[in-house]
DNA sequence: TCAAACTTCGGTGAACCGCG
DNA sequence: CGCGGTTCACCGAAGTTTGA
């Protein structure tokens, strides 16, 4: 472990094994498993408990179980199972005294454990939350309900989760100072309490880019039971490189295939095909894009986009919207949330 | 020179598969 | 059915490139 600038502590090792075991590229982020965690945690405190042996004998056998329970049920030769190995391997290098294992201990016990049951507490989506307020909304204001229903939900959604994402880390970070303030202070203290919440997050943060998603996906899909618009199979053997969310079929027989996004990001370049033999062949006559998220469509990518047969569906006050509604070829492919049912329910009947 | 445009990264969760 | 394993989409922030 790299000392700093004079105020490192062996407990910062606690976020370096924490980061370790989450890890899920390199280690296989076995850090998530609670019942391994725990396992590993009473195994290292009963070994030092109750063992008089001298220090390297206990270091040995904490080895051996370390493995056991990295490894226990895993099946060999499988990706996971080198990853793990790896992990094993690796973590060697921080594991020099019994020290080192009591801090491991800590870190699965008092940090992991805690940080996944927070996010096993924290909505991995809105739905249900803003379910009964998203139609009493649309069932009031109709379809020109449109226009907001979508941000008002995705921001209704992220400030409730934001505020239980809170609550849970507030409550967990407590009761960890509690218990560990009486044993340790000062840099120890300081290295711990952070690397709980440094942890906490990152991981609800990824946490929290799935849930944006899901939930634009979900007010979509909303959108289309409360005005009872048909999805439909997917045409056969076409797949793009841009997850389709739902399909229409038009009243000529076409597809219409509807993704729903907060934003493209570097996936643009998927959000259309420049093969029209394909769209064709498949009867597919456009694909919709609905996005919440303007600020990264430049008008290249919104000219590239809209001359393949998509379309871009934006929220009512976007300014990009704006912007393309005065340009006399955009606006065919630019168009606003509030017209999205509209434009739908003129093609399919 | 520096802001805008664009790309990359990575933990989570869901879908799916094969196995017992 | 449950469980391990694999794959993939999610996107916010950080990092890199572009171009005015």
């Amino acid at each position: 472990m790299e000392t700093n600038y004079g105020i490192s502590s062996p407990w910062e090792k606690v976020y370096w094994f924490a980061r370790m075991l989450i890890n899920s590229d390199q280690y296989g982020g076995i850090g998530g498993d609670s019942r391994r965690m725990n396992a590993l945690a009473s195994a290292i405190k009963t070994a030092i408990d109750q063992s008089n042996d001298d220090e390297h004998i206990v270091m040995e056998f904490l080895n051996q179980k370390l493995k056991n329970i990295l490894l226990e049920g895993r099946k060999p030769g499988t990706s996971i199972y080198h990853s793990l190995e790896k992990l094993y391997m690796d973590l060697q290098d921080d594991l020099i005294t019994l020290t080192d294992f009591k801090i491991l201990c800590l870190t699965c016990e008092k940090v992991l454990v805690p940080i996944n049951s927070c996010l096993g507490n924290i909505p991995s989506n809105d739905s249900e939350f803003v379910e009964t307020y998203a139609n009493t909304f649309l069932k009031k204001e109709g379809a020109k309900g449109l226009a907001n229903i979508i941000n008002i939900l995705d921001d209704k959604g992220l400030r409730g989760s934001l505020e239980c994402e809170r609550k849970q880390l507030v409550a967990s970070f407590s009761e960890l100072r509690k218990n560990i303030e009486n044993e340790m202070s000062g840099a120890d203290l300081d290295s711990v309490l952070t690397a709980f919440c440094q942890e906490f997050e990152r991981r609800v943060g990824q946490k929290r880019k799935g849930r944006a998603g899901r939930g634009v996906e979900g007010a979509t899909s909303l959108i289309f039971r409360h005005f009872g618009i048909k999805a439909s199979q997917a045409p056969e053997h076409f797949t793009t490189g841009l997850e389709i969310d739902r399909w229409v079929r038009t009243k000529e027989g076409w597809y219409i295939g509807i993704s729903c996004k907060r934003t493209l990001r570097e996936r643009w370049k998927q959000a259309y095909t420049t093969d029209l033999n394909l769209l064709n062949r498949h009867k597919i006559q456009a694909l919709w894009h609905v996005l919440t998220y303007d600020k990264d469509l430049s008008d290249e990518k919104l000219t590239e986009i809209g001359s393949h047969r998509a379309v871009l569906y934006l929220p009512d006050d976007s300014p990009k919207l704006k912007k393309a509604g005065n340009h006399p070829g955009m606006k065919e492919y630019v168009r606003p949330m509030s017209s999205f049912i509209d434009d739908l329910k003129s093609l399919v009947s």
